[in-house]
DNA sequence: ACCCTTACGCTACGGGTCGTAGCGTATTAC
DNA sequence: GTAATACGCTACGACCCGTAGCGTAAGGGT
């Protein structure tokens, strides 16, 4: 759960009122949604929050550290892959969670919003792929290992290079997903159903030239 | 070549400066890498292009459009296709000509600013798409064309129900190229160079179950 | 129970941006 | 030449920013 940053000296004087961070986070986000990042304004989320405007800056420090925390939140549900039966499959789940997930508007506003702010900022984005993207990466594990088992993937090469070798293709297939279904909801503004996972788990799976997106 | 929109009444009066545009627009570059979006004031643009800042809300409505027009500019470089070879080889091409469009901090920070604010603004969307994002999809339809002539890809099923399924197929692929490219710019913040080139080249045409990424 | 420490709400401040309006001047088409 | 428009400049009210100072509320430690 994403809180506001605790620096404060523990063990003495009045504690920060739990109830007002996540109303709070809670006012940021519907703000996020109803506003847009550039309209979203530190007095609009004090006012729907029921708080003081200071009351957020004693917390955070400015506008793009509350939304990543607000954000954060959303993507704290539990990540489960439950074992669809073959690698195709479990594509096709990932793909559907993660685009639930886009759909719902304090997500997609709120992730694009900050993605935009961190361009110029490494910290921010180390921020964002450990919080929110990062946890993702875990389900391309888990189901490459997964099909490793099934004998639909080739097991890791051993040794040294082969370990990396393995490193760089997870990190391509976590780049691939993410971003193309990034990409289809968010730019493209087309519906991620289960049509476009089949179609897409068939091309990263088969390929183009293989068995393509076209099965039937 | 991006311009602001000519709603003017033609054929009278004193004309609007080109150099006075050409001005705007690239400050507004400049200024989105230096400031980012969120610092970025019409003051400042209109400050480093040497003109009044009234001359800038005489021809953009805001500081949105103003970036769109400007970072569309960065997207007008003549979009080529050469023939490589194979099918793997102009994939390669395509996403190392994106990526170094995206290498540049004016090309990196405005698209995402852009994006980001567009979530909230389908006119906007439409526009980026046309404008910015849209024009390298006559790359994907081109290259698989070529692949089909090649014979690397099986024909367009005859029929309506095929012109379908090859825009669709085609649209696919157009979110998996252009999504992970910027996924792996933006947001994992690591190189898009030969070797991830190479490997998304090879998991699109072969798949992994297939000729995997690795080859060698 | 008491004090000490901190959070909270409120008010106020200077500085900045926004988007618009009005003016006089410059520049072009007809 | 004349009409029409662009341009630079100034000014305006409204808003937001980030900080400071105040009195008050609410816990923790002994």
């Amino acid at each position: 759960m994403a809180s506001p940053p605790e620096n404060r000296p523990r063990g003495a004087g009045r504690p920060r009122s739990a109830a007002a961070d996540r109303a709070i986070l809670s006012a940021t986000r519907s703000a996020l949604v109803e506003l847009g990042w550039s309209a979203l304004t530190m007095s609009a989320v004090a006012s729907r929050a029921q708080v003081a405007r200071t009351t957020l800056y004693r917390r955070w420090p400015g506008k793009s550290e509350l939304v990543v925390d607000a954000v954060a939140d959303l993507f704290d549900e539990r990540l489960e892959l439950p074992d669809r039966g073959s690698l195709a499959a479990d594509i096709e789940w990932v793909v559907l969670r993660f685009a639930a997930l886009l759909e719902q508007p304090e997500t997609k506003t709120g992730l694009m919003a900050v993605l935009a702010e961190a361009t110029r900022d490494e910290a921010l984005r180390a921020r964002i792929r450990s919080a929110i993207v990062g946890r993702q990466k875990a389900l391309v594990l888990r189901g490459r290992a997964r099909a490793q088992d099934r004998g639909e993937l080739a097991p890791d090469p051993p040794g040294d290079a082969g370990a990396r070798q393995a490193a760089r293709t997870v990190d391509l297939i976590f780049d691939v997903v993410a971003g193309s279904v990034i990409h289809r909801a968010l730019v493209s503004s087309e519906p991620v159903d289960e049509d476009w996972a089949r179609d897409f788990a068939a091309l990263v799976t088969g390929g183009l030239t293989g068995a393509g997106p076209r099965t039937g």
